[in-house]
Order: C-alpha cells, then structure tokens, then sequence
DNA sequence: CTGATTTAATTCACATGTTAAGTAATTAAA
DNA sequence: TTTAATTACTTAACATGTGAATTAAATCAG
C-alpha cells in the first residue's frame, strides 16, 4: 500500500501519542496539586499578574470558549482567579489572586524540573527543533490548503 | 526568564496546536459522514476485515477504554460495526459490517486527498521526518526520564 | 437617535477524556 | 479442585471538547 501510509505511521496519530508521552511527565504533579493539565494551562498564562479577557486566554491555552467559561467557574469558585473590570462590559477579564499566584510558583518550580528532565533526555537543539517544526506545520496548514 | 521558555514555545502546547491543525484539515469531511474523529479512527482501525478486541483496538486508536466502550455502542448500534464470538469470553471483539467496510472506502478516498494536499503543503520528507521525531520522542519519554 | 449588525460570553446537548470502582471470566496457587 | 489473584471490560462521576443556539453589549447604518 503505497499511497496508505501503515495506521501506526500517521502524523495524527503520532502527534496524538507524543502529546499523550509528554502530558504523562505532568499530569500526576498536577494532580497532586488538585488540578487538571487544562485548568494548570489557565494558571500559567495568567502567571504573574497577566489580565486576559475570556477570547485571549482561550486562544492562549487553545482552550475552546465553552469549556473556558466552565474552568473559569470552577477556578474562580476555588479562589485561584478573579474578575477584572473591563472598559467593554461584555468582555470577562480575569487574573489571578494571591492564593493563584502561590499555587502557580509552587508547583511552577517542580514543572521546571520535568521540561528539564525532558530536554536532557531527548536533546535540547532536538527539543528546540520539534517545537520549530510544529509551529511551521501549523503556519502552513492555517493558511492555504 | 531564561530558563522559563515563553508559553507560546512549550512543547506541550506547540503538540496541542499542531494536532488541532491537522485534525482540522479532516474534521469537516468526517463530520459530513456523520461521524467525529475518534469515532473515525475506529473505523479505520478496523478496515480491511481487521478483528480486534477492545484492549488492542483502543491502544491502536489511542482511545482510553471507557470511551471505546461508548465508540462500539454507537457505531454498533449504527449498524457500522458487530461483534465476533471470541474464544476468551471477557474479550469483546469486534469488525467492520459490510456497511462499516463502505462507509470506510468512500470517506479514505477523500482522506487521502487531505493527506496528500498536507504532504504537498508541508513537505514529504519533513513530514516523515517529524513523525519520525515525535516516535522518538515518546520512546525516549516511556522508557526513563 | 433608532434599528440592524456584529462581537463576547454563555448555555445547551452530546461526545470524549480521565480516574476510580465494579463485574465477569480466566488463570494461578494451595 | 477450590480459592485467590489477574485480566478484560464496563459503569459511574466529573472535566473537557465540540458545534449550535442564545443573551447582552457595543458598533454601524440610515
């Protein structure tokens, strides 16, 4: 079958299975933190005094609206985020409390050591590289295709 | 920030915006025969007469069993796939009907143009090269780190 | 300024992801 | 062989993904 690439050779499935090997190294440190690998991807856009309105901060985590409106809940529930008035009235802006900037820099610092622990195992130019790749994937098939 | 890379850069989210845009290269297609991307994944893992248990069936699509347990529900009850008596009794194993198998055949004729228009778009020997990049990578995280 | 349009979020409905617990069949151990 | 442990799958509960419809606020056309 030349022209049906083998299922397991598939760029879907392949990214699929990559995504899934690198979210495995954080999604038990998360957890243990009492959140979920999308609602940490919240907290650290927000990290360090960043205020995003709803629209921004979903295009940011590439969470999609409905499902940032329900974290957003939840988040805020939990003392983590607050709202930011906002000139435009029909914009949600949000940022993080005290309490959401502790939580971040706490379990930011053991984050860090697990991306280390990734580079060191796979090659940081090798690591640089893939990143460099997927975004001119990415760039390719938003425009023309 | 040296050591803290900028958000747009993490590996995590480059895998999550390069998986959803090529997904969204086949999405409408699928959605069009009625079916979701998992649910095709299904279909296509099965196609050719393939008989499959549940186990085996989910590791290839990378689908976790509860929703695989859900996926053979529905497309069983769509008529798309059965059952085949299995020798292990706790085994569910399963194929393509006849209609499943032409569902198949007439949404991979589409499928493949997709592919074909990314590996122009992109490059065939970059695309092989990144999927080569991504297996690596999962091999090198399931091992140590 | 009033009505039509656009924009930002939300809500709804359903599919899937995720973990934990539960069930039935098989296998291993005593 | 009878029980304990394992295996394959299912169910349950909750979080998120996804598309469509809805609401409220801002903007635009006349």
């Amino acid at each position: 079958m030349a022209d049906a690439p083998r299922y397991d050779d598939s760029l879907t499935i392949a990214l699929l299975r990559a995504r899934e090997a690198v979210t495995a190294q954080f999604r038990d440190h998360v957890a243990a933190g009492g959140m979920t690998l999308t609602q940490w991807r919240v907290i650290r856009a927000l990290a360090g005094g960043t205020e995003l309105d709803t629209t921004n901060l979903a295009h940011r985590c590439v969470i999609l609206a409905p499902s940032l409106t329900r974290i957003i809940k939840t988040l805020e529930g939990r003392g983590l985020i607050e709202k930011v008035p906002a000139r435009d009235r029909r914009q949600r802006v949000v940022r993080l409390t005290a309490d959401g900037e502790a939580m971040f820099t706490e379990m930011w610092a053991v984050s860090k050591t697990r991306y280390a622990a990734i580079e060191a195992a796979f090659g940081r130019a090798e690591m640089l590289d893939l990143v460099e790749t997927l975004n001119r994937l990415r760039a390719v098939l938003e425009e023309d295709v």
